[in-house]
RNA sequence: GGAGAGUUGACCGAGUGGCUAAGGAGCUCGCCUGGAAAGCGAGUAAGGUGUUAAAGCCCCGUGGGUUCGAGUCCCAUGCUCUCCGCCA
């Protein structure tokens, strides 16, 4: 959410931050409109509960005194029932500022360069070279189906389509990648590991960013009125909801695994094989609370974390940074790791780190109390995929795959494989 | 699912209709001490909104209601704990 202060000091500039997304204005000339009257009621009604404070302060020093209250009370019963006519109004104007407020994206880092779509993201830098290959390669679901390690079929059979079933050493696989990415964070990096419920509350989700307007995108558990996590940023990011940290707390570092549910609404039709795009799939998260004033360092340095994975891996990736056509809802700024996916025949996204500001602190109330004592101030939230493990799956059956079929794995993996190599 | 208890300040905790929501822990300073702890004394203290600053307004889990006035009474509800049931 955007800081109502900034918005009224700075409107023209703010509207034209949240522009530059190629989307709109998201209706904000609403927000000076429903403020100014909201503050108009707000100054009245404040007086009138200002004497209402005072004279109720009276009756009970007048009855002591043995004085006749019949006027006084008559007086204030009129007063009153005026309070409770515009008191609700200015809750309801109150609750609609906050309905346009929460549908208004984070306003871009100047930096971030103005685009229509990810055609247009900037290039960081490349790292590692695609491997050539002197045979007929397969894609990542062939690689998996030929040495039944991946089972599509059995698993649209129990769920239906964007679901995968992992067997023998393609679960093996996928646990093993995950357990090397948490224990490279924990280990290397400083980050501390989260196991967090994989389904919130609605107030986690608007934390966050994805409620209310991407509810569609969701798995919602009517019985409870939960939603299943669409990442591990919900419920690890909002640990310290409503929160106020010590400054010396700073900055915070999570590492989590989870699995991450996802109607994947509006994709149909792409990437309909494989492991590419799931309704569920297994992430390993890393989130960030930090200061204001080196969050971007922050985000470097979280960035460097997620690449060092594929580094190790030997997997060849590149960095891009995302056009403001393609930035998500509640970012400021996002960088895309992608991995070279060899049946794409290009880079494919499997990492996504993103510096929110304090876009997120602020709905989610998760603040901080400054050295030199003073008020508290929002932290800023960061995130990043450390990696998402499906996709690290499929880029290391692609990329490591064998002329005779077999995949080889990747050093660094080998100890928790229990083996260099999957064959038939 | 059933029954009961609880929910108050960065922590603990008193408070069933009206004076400024007790007290303690904490923190700061002083006394005491070789130094510290304990003890004693004094001071200080949450958050939101608003303002140049203030005043004012709001805040006792949340949402309603009763009342001139609600932490306190009524209704609904979230969460925590205990017991019963079910269950890995």
């Amino acid at each position: 959410m955007l800081d109502l202060k900034r918005i009224r000091e700075d409107f023209e500039g703010v509207k034209q931050a949240v522009e530059r997304r190629g989307q709109g204005d998201f209706g904000i000339d609403q927000v000076l409109v429903l403020d100014e009257q909201r503050r108009k009621i707000l100054a009245q009604v404040e007086q009138m509960k200002n004497k209402q404070n005072q004279d109720s302060k009276m009756i009970p020093q007048m009855k002591k005194e043995g004085k006749n209250t019949d006027d006084l009370m008559a007086e204030m019963k009129a007063l009153s029932e005026e309070i409770k006519k515009l008191d609700p109004r200015v809750s309801q104007i109150g609750e609609e500022l906050k309905q346009v407020l929460l549908n208004i994206p984070n306003t871009p880092h100047a930096s971030v360069p103005v685009g229509k779509s990810d055609a247009d993201n900037m290039e960081i830098r490349k790292v590692g070279t695609p491997r050539e290959f002197d045979f007929e390669y397969k894609a990542h679901w062939d690689v998996g189906a030929d040495l039944d390690i991946l089972d599509f079929e059995r698993a649209a059979k129990i769920a239906g389509a964007r679901f995968t079933v992992y067997k023998g050493l393609g679960a093996r696989l996928e646990r093993s990648i995950t357990n090397f990415m948490l224990n490279l964070h924990t280990e290397e990096h400083g980050y501390t590991e989260i196991l967090p419920p994989f389904m919130v509350n609605r107030d986690a989700m608007i934390g966050t960013g994805q409620l209310p307007k991407f509810e569609d995108d969701m798995f919602h558990v009517p019985a409870k009125d939960f939603f299943l996590i669409p990442t591990a940023e919900v419920p690890v990011t909002n640990l310290h909801m409503n929160e106020i940290l010590e400054e010396k707390q700073l900055p915070v570092y999570y590492t989590a695994y989870t699995p991450c549910f996802r109607k994947e609404a509006g994709s149909a039709g792409r990437d309909t094989r494989g492991l590419i795009r799931q309704h569920q799939f297994n992430k390993v998260e890393m989130v960030k609370l930090a200061r204001p004033e080196n969050s971007y360092e922050e985000l470097e340095s979280l960035l460097l974390a997620a690449e060092e994975v594929l580094k190790r891996l030997e997997i060849p990736y590149r960095v891009v940074k995302l056009s403001t056509g393609d930035l998500g809802f509640s970012s400021a700024m996002t960088y895309d790791i992608e991995v070279w996916m060899p049946s794409y025949n290009r880079y494919v996204e499997i990492s996504s780190c993103s510096n929110f500001e304090s876009y997120q602190a602020r709905r989610a109330n998760i603040r901080f109390r400054p050295e030199e004592k003073g008020k508290p101030e929002y932290v800023h939230t960061l995130n990043g995929s450390g990696l998402a493990v499906g996709r690290t799956c499929a880029a290391i059956l692609e990329n490591y795959q064998q002329a005779d079929g077999s995949v080889q794995i990747p050093k660094v993996l080998q100890p928790y494989m229990g083996t260099d190599c999957i064959r038939k």
